[in-house]
DNA sequence: TCGCCCAGAATATGATCAAAAATTGGACTG
DNA sequence: CAGTCCAATTTTTGATCATATTCTGGGCGA
């Protein structure tokens, strides 16, 4: 079977050569990250086995990640499902976001290159349509995207590591929140994140995005409260 | 198929009713955690199937939570081992650990019930005697004990969360650092949080968490240094 | 030194066993 | 007589294992 296979024919098939588990886990966080599973919502091995065309493992190695991540929750009789976050949850999600996101986009001003604030802005023009076409799920998409580049560039694996386990206790309510209320009540702080990495006004970008993360967990507290 | 089955024929096992992959996971935590595998140590699946005496599949999800956790890391080609930690890692470990751990303690301050206190002195008695004793495993065994409990009592379980996954990051390096300088060389701030317990000071545990945490911190990082 | 091949480890599958939830049947009570 | 609650059965789901398959890395030969 000694099949000459030059490495270079790989046309048609995406980047598969990830493991199988690896591309599950992709899929189910994203899934989870952007609210396509609703809070609450349980989640069976072999739903998603079906679901997803996969085997076992793959599936159950996934969840395990997840439930690491707090992406998923294990209700004590083997049971998954989408944790619902409560109302006390929002203060600890607050404090940390600000703490950690706030010394993440400091060190990120001084860090990123002017290319890299250009397609920031260019996700934030994107971010903007998104929003005036209703788009709910491009939105949080796209918001994500923002903040994740932005972090990126902060030169801080750790840190950043946290932050991505956080959004995900908030996505799944945060989709809820936006199917309510839609998405024209966030006032928009990436403007004021953008003058500032322009400017490398640390304290700027900071400022503004603690505001982000505060308006947004104001948003998701008022849509937690007002179904309670 | 009717089978009498008597399901009591289970007498050499331990009480465990924990799936096996939760007790696969406890144990490589703690090995993890309190540095019985050393920064840099490979892991491997098929070795922790015959050190645990254990199935492969409960190893395998066992390994991805601990990966999840930062507590292993996956080498790209399937190799799995602990990380080593890095010098510019000690920066991010210094802040997130007081950002978060100061909120904890403040938090737990006005929370936490005298017993509960008791208790923690308790514990902070034992880990003198560790470390009179020059008992580095039980020194860093009841020192996270000591700070966990703390921890438990500001009912803010994503923060500890948080918390917990940084002490995983570190573990392996203290438990290096401790070995080479001795536990000696450690000032105890405990008391200062236990007597800040006490008169239901939240300034001044914060203070002394901080400190501890920078007293901490910077022994590893005097440690990494000098192995460079 | 470079390329090929092979040993060994990791990945992935399906089968099997055990446990828990859902359902149904029956008995008891108002 | 009807409604409800309890219990046993059924069925769905999770946990584990044995095994086949794939891939990586090192050794061997040219």
């Amino acid at each position: 079977m000694n099949v000459p296979n030059p490495p270079s024919i790989a046309p048609p098939e995406t980047a598969s050569k990830l493991p199988a588990h690896e591309q599950v886990y992709q899929r189910l966080r994203a899934q989870i990250l952007f609210g396509e599973l609703a809070p609450g919502q349980a989640v069976t091995i072999q739903g998603l086995v079906e679901a997803l065309d996969s085997g076992m493992t793959p599936v159950r190695e996934a969840i395990r990640r997840l439930i690491s991540d707090g992406a998923l929750m294990f209700q004590g009789n083997r049971r998954v499902s989408v944790p619902e976050l409560r109302v006390e949850d929002i203060d600890e999600l607050v404090y940390a976001r600000k703490s950690i996101e706030c010394e993440l986009v400091r060190r990120a001003t001084t860090r990123i290159p002017d290319a890299e604030i250009d397609r920031l802005e260019q996700l934030d023009l994107a971010l903007d349509k998104a929003i005036a076409g209703g788009d709910i799920a491009g939105y949080l998409v796209l918001n994500y995207q923002f903040h994740h580049l932005l972090h990126a560039h902060a030169d801080a694996p750790i840190l950043v590591d946290l932050v991505d386990r956080l959004w995900l206790r908030f996505g799944p309510s945060l989709r809820v929140v936006c199917g309510r209320f839609g998405t024209h009540s966030f006032p928009d702080r990436h403007k004021d994140i953008l003058e500032g990495l322009r400017k490398k006004d640390a304290d700027l970008v900071a400022l503004a995005a603690e505001r982000d993360v505060l308006q947004g967990m104001e948003q998701v507290r008022a849509g937690l409260t007002s179904t309670d």
